[in-house]
DNA sequence: CTCGGTGCAAACTCTTTGCATTGAC
DNA sequence: GTCAATGCAAAGAGTTTGCACCGAG
């Protein structure tokens, strides 16, 4: 008994295009390239770092700009870890994925099942269209739980 | 390189009581009242808001100052929903929940099937030691669904 | 040519910290 | 009495904004 049309995100493509209607500018095709060049969420900081490392005109404010762009035209997800205040980028390369993250050492290590895959339709409250999830582990590594 | 316990939080208790160790003071009963009075996640600042309404001597460090306290006891989470950035604290029911947020109206919608809770094992990644977990749906809520 | 994007600085928000004083145990 | 917690101010981190200039379409 639903109404409107939800709809949830395709599963097509592996490797994102550029966002169609985005201009292309120099720091724009930087920021997206260190997104491809990763499979891990990093910090605005850290693209700006790299990013300036080939470029030295690049500039923080406008890497959030394009950040800003890129995830309102759909193509790139803003989150924030547990155990940080910072927010992180990934690009959306619908291969679906969540991390388990060391409160030590801050590690990432990849999940590479998702428990809400088939049981969204369970946990959806009724009437809400989702858009999305975001499903954070939290704990020790094997290395830091070692070393207690 | 012993294998440490690995201790899942305990589901026993659903009123937390005041965390061992702490001593009780003006600000802090005043933050931890405040959090019991609630079952949605709140902001340092709401809860600042809120006490001050019955208490001027308050203050803000203070208050983040009482529930950093909190979180180390392990009474109370913090968390930072996807669409802010800005933390929420919850008390540690021992009743699990997680919500849905609005991306929209930012009503926290709760979802009362958590599902990790039988497929945490076969979603850790090996040697991973799980303290806790997060889980965010976002979306549209029935009601800014409609308006749309 | 036009309008959106950028360089740069400065503001803003949320959170933390430093230090003298107070108050819980 | 002792040491942790607090009042208050001020700093700090991360992010956003304002505005004049630049450059992609």
């Amino acid at each position: 008994m639903h109404d409107a049309p939800c709809h949830p995100a395709d599963i097509s493509t592996v490797v994102p295009t550029w966002p169609q209607g985005l201009k292309r500018t120099r720091t724009r095709e930087s920021v997206w390239a260190a997104l491809q060049s990763t499979d891990k969420p990093v910090t605005a900081l850290a693209l700006f770092e790299d990013i300036r490392r080939a470029d030295t005109s690049a500039w923080l404010s406008t890497v959030y700009r394009a950040l800003e762009a890129f995830v309102a035209s759909g193509s790139v997800a803003r989150s924030i870890p547990t155990d940080s205040t910072q927010a992180v980028y990934e690009l959306k390369r619908h291969i679906h994925r969540h991390y388990a993250v060391c409160l030590t050492c801050h590690a990432l290590i990849p999940i590479d099942v998702c428990p809400l895959e088939n049981m969204l339709s369970t946990v959806t409250p009724p009437g809400f269209c989702v858009e999305g999830h975001s499903l954070e582990l939290y704990g020790l590594c094997s290395d830091c739980h070692r070393e207690t």
